[in-house]
DNA sequence: GCTATCCTAAACCATATGGTTGAACAAGAG
DNA sequence: CTCTTGTTCAACCATATGGTTTAGGATAGC
């Protein structure tokens, strides 16, 4: 996890930084959806919602299915993959650091407590 | 994980979306730096890499601590959770909807065997 | 064929972003 | 005190972003 494709996850973290796309994202968990039925909670042109759409789509996190004139879209879980593994990764060294605090503070509240009972 | 706060969200994938950026949390995952000592790997201005450790900071992914006239920064790992919560959620949408086409598609497997062997 | 529907493309606008330089400022070092 | 170091601030610039409106291209329905 040595930052492989940094152009991939600049485009999915920028992808992931506006909620109404992470607003699309979770109304496709729920299933496919056209582009239309995404932009409807919106209060934005459907131009406006399509832009969003491409711009998931460019990050690789969602699909097109295009039949007759719907375009469906849906959920491509893998670059979503790779997103949570590089926080996931820097998760490992935090936690690793706040296991040695923990690691350190118990040790000087034992040397503490022997202190007490001499 | 209802999308309680946008704002943070926002922020947080916005900060992550700069490899400059992730290059520093990956540094900070070391231990404690400097702002001259995050900048330095990078082909940038000293006040160029500033502005990226504030964007850093201002999304709650830093901290700050001011000794004289030196800037410590340090991990804060909590927002960083945050994200990966949300990702992590969604995960588990996409997962169990993996689980169920791996499920239909067994069930569909094992009724073709049932034909096969009358 | 005609019309309504789904969607993208293009042009445009305001604002945000990522970068620069130059100045300012506080604090160690001599 | 002076000089250097660490850092931010302000002004500026080019480009990207998020939104609009208008027009245009297929396709479905009548």
């Amino acid at each position: 996890m040595v930052e492989q494709e940094p152009a991939t996850l600049d485009a999915v973290f920028h992808a992931l930084s506006d909620s109404t796309r992470r607003a699309m994202l979770r109304e496709l968990a729920g299933g496919e959806q056209s582009v239309s039925a995404l932009a409807a909670p919106f209060s934005m042109s459907l131009a406006g919602a399509s832009k969003h759409v491409k711009v998931l789509e460019s990050a690789g996190l969602v699909r097109r299915r295009i039949a007759g004139r719907t375009h469906y879209c849906r959920l491509d879980a893998a670059r979503l993959a790779e997103a949570e593994a590089w926080l996931r990764y820097y998760e490992r060294f935090w936690t690793r650091r706040l296991d040695t605090l923990e690691a350190l503070l118990k040790a000087e509240d034992e040397r503490q407590r022997e202190g007490e009972n001499p």
